[in-house]
DNA sequence: AGCACGCCGACT
DNA sequence: GTCGGCGTGCTC
């Protein structure tokens, strides 16, 4: 029974009880209410621990007024503030705002900021030794001297760094201890990394670059302004964006820098180091709980400078966050499709936005809508179109595959194998992209016809030479290689269509024996690990033709690669995804970019039985504003929503039998022609959200019809699963900031 | 009867 | 997201 009721039960005045808001990590769309303990003092933006049914949760204090709704007697008692700061105004705005676009609950994006539990507590002391004044043990031996020496001043040592700075073994602390030379002691926290250091030299840069990164000095500390810097790859984006986080840095503020992939974060940390003298902090998710916890603090307390991370780290505590930089900002892994599902190269620009800070987002091939955004005039254009190196970007050429083919069963024409063979001779490497594992992605019966299919999805298997399996890129069925036809039963009747990186080497090895051959796929056996040896190696000159899937399009850098052949640059542009013009041409955009990287000369072959499509002859031409001139406007012949609104709405469950049968019963409903579902402007998310469902469909449609209306008939008619609705918006924020 | 599993609703 | 309650269906 709590205080406040006694009061009452004495029928003693009291004070009216405090009731807060308080958002909770659960998909409800707002806060609860909690009562504030007497002696107890917090304000929008307190971390709490709250009692939420059976369990204990953290939250924190919210702004507005609590709901009057509920129960008075059901309220219970914030247990707990936590002594760390309260999350600031800005971030409170951020995560509802992020709330209302995702159409998930604030309480979920804020859990986001809260990941880190352990952070939330003053970090641990370490246990450790310490001499004991005066002591001495009983015999003296080089190892125990060594150590006396190292202890005498009285400072306190963990083990490990006692023994290490010895170079004795631990168990000789171990012995001093138990003589009572040493004494158990605990040390502080672990000291904070050093800053790093914005007014070293760094990397000389061209004219080009200082002008650009100028620009982007200029804006620091100045308000929001968003930047897209369009840089061909080699044109030294980065060095660009490292001179604007040195600017922040000098106007004592923090600058977070978002990556795609965390297998990039090493080399990247690498340069940073080249540029500031230490490493920056790092956060995704492989970094470890304690790291993680002590990296949180620093950022909310403002020690941590610079964090490059992951999309997660957008949800930081930053205590004065001065500049935010999207990296590869084009990059798919930006979107989160689970929980609460966003794109962090968005809500990078609306956190800047809300707190009123720059925001640059960098690519060599930007997406369609941060083109349409920068042609708008809501983000500043930097176009950098030559290598810093003062290298020349390669010349791309096409082979028409419809008259300058291979033979049959080939898969190489002898325009491409020529220039192999030139390129080998003159010492250089080569790089055979084509962005399919395995050895053939269809096998099929040449008696009786069958196909081998999924049993799962339905996808056709594709065969592993290596591994003498059959697998399902879709689900990871995988069952081996009959010698028969399961349908015929005739031996020695299966023939494999079309070709995989493993059949390309097979094809490469039998033109050219004497070269090493290296594939790389993301099926290696060895992981990742292996991926990135393989990699050095093809960048020490050890590997004479690389033959890749898309994994090689970025990362390392070859210098000695001056051919990258596209087996198939038709490849990706037929598979039915409204971005599938787009992400074909960033992709070959990024892997032919690494022909001659450092010394020119490069060279980009493209086999294609389509020279007239957009992506291939943008490519061809060496424009990119061509590809981008005709995508924008394809998009909108065919269409499709304006650019800022609605291209593709998911709305996503975890069932998946009902997710399929929906599906198909809406496409079969569907009062579009096409059979597909209509998706008109953001406001159709809304009517979604008014039901209650759960199933996964994409929708794309054109905006004649009534997508509102019907979709509402059509949920209402449906049998009713449950859980809550979640739904992405593939739609650019920035039109409703 | 006893319990494993999946579904569903409540959680302030 | 997480928990407990409850119905279904299977086993000792």
């Amino acid at each position: 029974m709590s205080q406040q009721t006694e009061f009452f039960g004495n029928g003693q005045m009291c004070e009216p009880e405090v009731i807060v808001p308080v958002l909770v990590p659960v998909a409800v769309a707002g806060a609860y209410s909690y009562k504030v303990p007497a002696d107890m003092d917090v304000r929008p933006g307190s971390i709490v621990r709250v009692p939420l049914g059976p369990r204990e949760v953290i939250g924190a204090v919210w702004d507005g007024e609590p709901d009057t709704k509920v129960n008075p007697k059901r309220l219970k008692s914030i247990l707990h503030v936590y002594d760390t700061p309260p999350i600031a105004e800005d971030l409170r705005k951020y995560i509802d705002w992020v709330a209302a676009w995702t159409l998930g609950a604030p309480g979920m994006v804020l859990r986001m900021v809260l990941r880190s539990e352990e952070a939330l507590e003053p970090e641990a002391l370490l246990s450790g030794v310490r001499y004991i004044d005066g002591m001495q043990p009983d015999r003296m031996t080089p190892a125990r001297s060594k150590v006396m020496e190292l202890v005498e001043n009285g400072m306190a040592w963990t083990r490990p760094g006692l023994a290490g700075a010895a170079g004795v073994s631990s168990s000789v602390i171990d012995g001093l201890k138990k003589q009572g030379v040493l004494e158990e002691a605990m040390l502080p926290a672990t000291p904070p990394l050093p800053d790093p250091d914005p007014t070293l030299p760094g990397r000389k840069l061209t004219d080009l670059q200082e002008g650009a990164a100028n620009q982007l000095c200029e804006a620091i500390g100045k308000g929001f302004k968003a930047f897209l810097i369009d840089g061909v790859t080699g044109s030294g984006k980065t060095e660009v964006y490292f001179e604007a986080v040195a600017e922040a840095l000098k106007n004592n503020e923090q600058a977070l820098v978002l990556i795609p992939e965390i297998a990039l974060t090493n080399q990247f940390l690498d340069r940073f180091e080249q540029r500031f003298g230490v490493r920056p902090a790092e956060w995704h998710s492989q970094v470890p709980p304690k790291r993680r916890a002590r990296t949180w603090r620093g950022v909310a307390n403002g020690e941590v400078k610079v964090v490059v991370g992951a999309r997660s780290a957008l949800f930081l505590p930053f205590h004065r966050l001065g500049l935010l930089v999207v990296d590869e900002e084009h990059d798919t892994a930006y979107k989160q499709d689970d929980r609460v599902p966003y794109n962090a190269r968005d809500m990078a620009v609306v956190r800047g936005h809300i707190s009123g800070f720059p925001v640059v987002l960098a690519s060599a091939t930007p997406s369609v809508e941060s083109q349409v955004n920068a042609k708008l005039g809501r983000y500043t254009k930097i176009v950098l179109p030559v290598r810093a190196s003062g290298a020349e970007m390669p010349t791309i050429k096409g082979i028409d595959m419809r008259c300058d083919g291979p033979e049959r069963g080939k898969w190489l024409a002898p325009a491409l194998v020529n220039e192999i063979q030139e390129t080998l001779t003159n010492g250089n490497q080569v790089l055979l992209f084509l962005n399919r594992r395995g050895y053939a992605p269809l096998t099929l019966c040449r008696t009786c016809g069958h196909r081998f299919h999924c049993e799962n999805c339905s996808a056709w298997l594709v065969e592993h030479r290596f591994k003498g399996k059959l697998v399902c890129h879709h689900c990871g069925y995988s069952q081996p290689v009959p010698d028969k036809c399961p349908e015929c039963s005739k031996p020695d009747t299966l023939v494999a269509c079309g070709p995989g990186v493993e059949r390309i080497a097979e094809d490469v090895s039998a033109l050219f024996p004497e070269a090493r051959v290296l594939v790389l796929s993301s099926d290696l056996p060895g992981g990742t690990e292996r991926i990135n040896r393989e990699m050095k190696l093809v960048e020490t000159g050890e590997v004479d033709i690389v033959i890749g899937t898309q994994l090689v399009a970025k990362g390392h850098n070859f210098p000695l690669m001056t051919l990258v052949g596209v087996v198939d640059a038709d490849l990706g542009l037929a598979n039915g995804d409204p971005r599938a013009a787009e992400r074909t041409f960033q992709l070959l955009a990024q892997v032919t970019g690494r022909a001659g990287r450092i010394h020119g000369k490069g060279r980009g072959l493209l086999q294609t039985y389509n020279p007239d499509q957009p992506v291939i002859k943008a490519l061809l031409s060496g424009n990119p504003e061509e590809f981008y001139a005709a995508e924008i406007e394809s998009r909108e012949n065919a269409g499709l929503p304006p650019f800022g609104r609605l291209a593709a709405l998911i709305v996503s469950g975890a069932d998946r039998s009902l997710t399929e049968k929906f599906s198909k019963t809406l496409a079969v409903n569907s009062p579009s022609s096409e059979g597909v579902q209509i998706l008109g402007p953001a406001e159709a998310a809304m009517a979604l959200v008014r039901g209650r469902y759960r199933f996964r469909l994409l929708a794309i449609a054109p905006r004649s019809v009534d997508l509102q209306g019907f979709l509402r008939n059509w949920l209402s008619a449906a049998p009713k699963p449950t859980g809550g609705i979640r739904v992405q918006v593939d739609v650019d924020p920035q039109s409703f900031m």
